[in-house]
DNA sequence: TATAATGATACTATATAAGTATCATTCAGG
DNA sequence: CCTGAATGATACTTATATAGTATCATTATA
């Protein structure tokens, strides 16, 4: 289970290599290119963050995309929510079928709290933050490639 | 995106169930029929819960399982290890390919700190916490049946 | 020995994520 | 004003995991 997909990692990845080149405009193929993601995939993310205003494109020889709104405005919570609708750990919902025993039901209180807390926990989280001059980063956190 | 699926839900239902009747042997039928589940679905679950020797299993005529394990041994993180595989909330893993930037790493360790938060949350959950006497119950839990 | 149960396993269905392909449209520049 | 390089839109395919169904073999009780 992944907290967040595909999608949205490119995003995340494409709005940060945007954010790098202020006010350039760059292509879904220098993007592709640079990020080592598939440029067909990468141009759908790329115009879906232009639909929602993220970034503005630019058609025609020479287009591309540059950010429309600065990275510490550009939250990832948001960018997950386009991508992969709403943050929720279970299922029961209001006025779903009634779920007929208590024992379930506490385990969905959890499940809901702990919910509420990752939520908590990712609201903060801009692009600017997870850039290497952002507020997150503490010098340990660079040449990490894994973990 | 579920946090428990409904193999790991019927699972814990099933326990909760058996643990109410402690010692009498209920068959799947009986199970399913309480619980309103799918009868071929819950006995792939219950044979699994028997492999995994959380329950016992009587053949024959007058068989069907009942509790091999004290509920408040049973934990939920073991039923969502067995039936969900491995809680993990981001799959960049180490000797998996190199991730290239920065940005996507401190993310990342982002997403396993919340991952490790839900982990501890859930650890001391078992199924005696979930049962109406257990040590979560706190008389508010009763009677919601939606949220 | 008949019957009612589990054991094992194969099959189907559905949803979501991931990836690919293609044609239309736009626009800068020679 | 035409060409080429870019985005816009959309349809199609593939992969994976979850969910659910069906069936036959095996066991043990009465």
């Amino acid at each position: 289970m992944r907290l967040i997909t595909q999608n949205t990692d490119y995003a995340i990845r494409a709005l940060c290599c945007l954010a790098r080149k202020k006010d350039e405009i760059i292509s879904a193929v220098q993007l592709s290119d640079e990020l080592n993601i598939s440029w067909n995939f990468l141009r759908r993310v790329l115009q879906k963050l232009n639909k929602k205003g993220l970034v503005r494109s630019y058609k025609g020889k020479g287009g591309g995309f540059k950010l429309k709104v600065p990275p510490h405005r550009i939250f990832i919570l948001e960018l997950m929510k386009t991508f992969q609708g709403v943050l929720q750990f279970n299922k029961c919902m209001v006025n779903e079928k009634t779920c007929s025993n208590i024992e379930e039901c506490k385990l969905r209180i959890k499940i809901k709290e702990i919910e509420a807390y990752v939520i908590s926990e990712l609201k903060p989280v801009t692009i600017d933050s997870l850039m290497p001059a952002g507020k997150f980063n503490n010098g340990d956190a660079l040449n990490i490639s894994n973990f």
